[in-house]
DNA sequence: GGATATATGATATAATATAACACTATGAAA
DNA sequence: TTTCATAGTGTTATATTATATCATATATCC
């Protein structure tokens, strides 16, 4: 099945829904490697683990909660070692930032430069990322109008997904 | 002269051009009281007080130096006294909190119910406040199509203002 | 191999935000 | 008028998120 462009645009959607969970990581940790191999960026041990622990969590996480994995197999691990990775992998597209939570999520696309738009649940906390060329292109034509030049469009929502629509 | 529609989308703009600063946070306690009164809302000496703090910073401001600043009248002012006024003011629409600053700013049309956009500037921190249409239709149809339904329509987007990109 | 840059370890602290409980004032109900 | 309920604020303590700084290790390039 052909996919249409509505369906290219959602980069990564709500998945509450069955999906193979591990796969994704698997991946998403392949995607980086490509990305940083072509790129000359040295995927460290510590970055890829850090990439994992963001992918498994499965929706946003927060630095301290990574580190807290992350201890696990690294016995000292300290703030500032989940940091400078969560910097290297979000400088490399790899990871977004969500503003509104202050958590992490795996970028969808990392090997497409693209804007991005997140859907943020205020209740379960879920996200979908969207690069929708309307939203993008309005947001583009104001921002020009006023002089403002985009360094990085992201654009964040915050409302109720389906789910807990249904649910609450 | 006739404002167009493009002027009244732009709630509040990048405003380095010289403007009454004075009466541009007098105008705006004025109208808190209207919506206060309006709403049956009790608009404390502190409140207003934050408000006006708010307001006379000209740009997004952080809770603790609203706090430092609100010390000089107040001297054993804490966290939890800004915080406290913070949430009121967003609560009835006074105020807006930047996420990607960890501040807040004024609302430019806190007697309207509105969504509203945010330009901010990486370089100086300043911010535009926006309603656009064309931004909040496509975001709303875009989240629609998902089966999200919109809490509360903000969005931010970071780059470069006019101002820093003549100066930098 | 030595110089340089990059990455990580380790400790301390900064910046932002909330929890919890006490006190006061106001106004409604008895 | 007392009492009760509520909203607002005071006060102390603590949670959460993020960064600065300096030391050490590892890789890369000449």
């Amino acid at each position: 099945m052909k996919k249409s462009s509505d369906d290219r645009q959602v980069i990564a959607p709500f998945h509450s829904h069955a999906h193979d969970h591990g796969q994704c990581v698997v991946d998403a940790i392949a995607a980086a490697e490509t990305c940083c191999a072509k790129d000359g960026l040295s995927f460290t041990p510590l970055r890829r683990q850090v990439l994992e622990l963001v992918w498994s969590s499965h929706g946003p996480i927060g630095a301290y909660d990574l580190l807290e994995k992350l201890r696990a197999s690294r016995r000292n691990a300290a703030p500032p070692t989940v940091y400078r990775a969560l910097d290297f992998l979000m400088e490399n597209g790899l990871i977004h930032r969500i503003e509104s939570l202050n958590a992490y999520v795996g970028c969808g696309d990392p090997e497409r430069h693209h804007g991005a738009q997140f859907l943020i649940c205020r209740d379960c906390q879920c996200v979908a990322e969207l690069d929708d060329d309307e939203i993008g292109k309005a947001v583009t034509r104001r921002a020009k109008a006023l002089g403002f030049s985009i360094h990085q469009q992201t654009v964040e929502v915050v409302g109720q997904c389906a789910d807990c629509a249904a649910r609450l």
